[in-house]
DNA sequence: CATCAACTTGACCTCTGGTCCAGTTAACTA
DNA sequence: TAGTTAACTGGACCAGAGGTCAAGTTGATG
């Protein structure tokens, strides 16, 4: 199912984990991934989410609408890649970076960190996420419960933890969705495409300061 | 624009609020009106709200597909007027029913009161939720910066001025949408479907209480 | 240079929301 | 009761989107 989503990229992450042979993706077809994915950025930068048809991606990245559904999958899974691409830096600062985003500062200011960053990042992308929402709304291939969006997974696993590590007595799960799903929200994002990020990244801080420090709500 | 969405119903309000004449709903359009919108409730019922089609409803209710785009509009019209339906009882209650729910109980107590009960009949209807959600997603004639679900403002409207009357300091406006906003969170949506609505009422709470009962959270 | 799997393509398919208008009918009036 | 009219009805029709596929092309490998 998730071959189906990422088509032959998977072959890709295979073949670096394991023994290291099978075929390398050709010269071509990176090629056209990167100028798909850029197309697709460039597009959404100018046009409403909803605007922008695949067709119009594989047109405006020189190819066929055919190859940007072999090598993403689906209008879904394009919005997926340009959003890992997008997170990866973020993700890895989360993982192994320097605190207080990174390991070693205490959760309470880890998740305050995290919560920053993603809303500046958030801001930066309202689009993509929006148009990622739509894409999986009006998917045609939805089989099976519908595989969460693997960033916002990572997102609330991490946070989640950190939560639960915090205040035992929570429901981490729970609020780690809350406060993150806060970027799913239209009002929200339209906040974000207003410029007002600031006030987001505010109202999660108190929201999560007064969760984490029981007596020190303020 | 609303016009346009609603039709021919809005001017049944027209009429009753203003000098009284005018052709009152001719009763096969009332009629034709009650079997769409239970035909809807019973589809979504059943099936999954991507599945459900116009069309399917339009067969189910007995009626032409032309009507209940003549009646509602839109399918986002359609499952607008059904959201106002079940939302009904409780937007009286917070408007004018005994406290703590209606106005009478300090604004901290009525937050709580209206957030469970929110989360009561959310868990009744996350199939309509998520479908309007659907609907409002695939709509074709988005003109216009999208006007906002009229339940969720009134109930954006009360949340937030309860909010700003307990704690005069805090972004009300954002706070309010960050906690009613969580219904249209797809995880926490499974979570309703999954019959945990519990966890969300709970959630919702111990969130809603720290932040508006300033050292006494927990 | 031969081989072949990966890649590319665009015509084509399906499905859905939405439109339209010719025909029907409820309701008001004389 | 007959007449008039505007609202209502229905289903053929349309546009446009996501997704499929078979036939042709090409980069990599030995």
């Amino acid at each position: 199912m998730w071959a189906l989503l990422y088509g032959p990229l998977v072959k890709l992450s295979i073949e670096r984990a394991g023994v290291g042979e099978q075929r390398r993706e050709r010269a071509d077809a990176a090629r056209n991934r990167r100028a798909i994915l850029e197309a697709a950025e460039e597009l959404l930068r100018r046009h409403r989410p909803d605007e922008v048809s695949v067709e119009q991606v594989a047109t405006a990245a020189g190819v066929g609408k055919g190859t940007v559904f072999h090598r993403f999958g689906s209008r879904a899974g394009l919005m997926l890649a340009l959003m890992e691409e997008r997170a990866q830096e973020l993700s890895e600062a989360i993982a192994a970076g320097p605190p207080p985003l990174g390991p070693g500062a205490p959760p309470h200011e880890r998740v305050l960190a995290f919560l920053d960053a993603m809303v500046a990042l958030a801001s930066r992308n309202v689009g993509l996420i929006t148009a990622h929402e739509h894409a999986v709304a009006t998917q045609r291939n939805a089989a099976g419960p519908r595989e969460a969006n693997p960033v916002y997974r990572r997102w609330h696993d991490h946070v989640s933890e950190l939560i639960a590590q915090a205040r035992p007595d929570l429901d981490a799960t729970l609020v780690a969705h809350l406060l993150i799903g806060s970027l799913h929200n239209e009002p929200v994002a339209r906040l974000l495409l207003d410029g007002e990020s600031g006030r987001l990244a505010a109202g999660l801080r108190s929201l999560a300061t007064s969760l984490l420090s029981p007596g020190t709500a303020r």
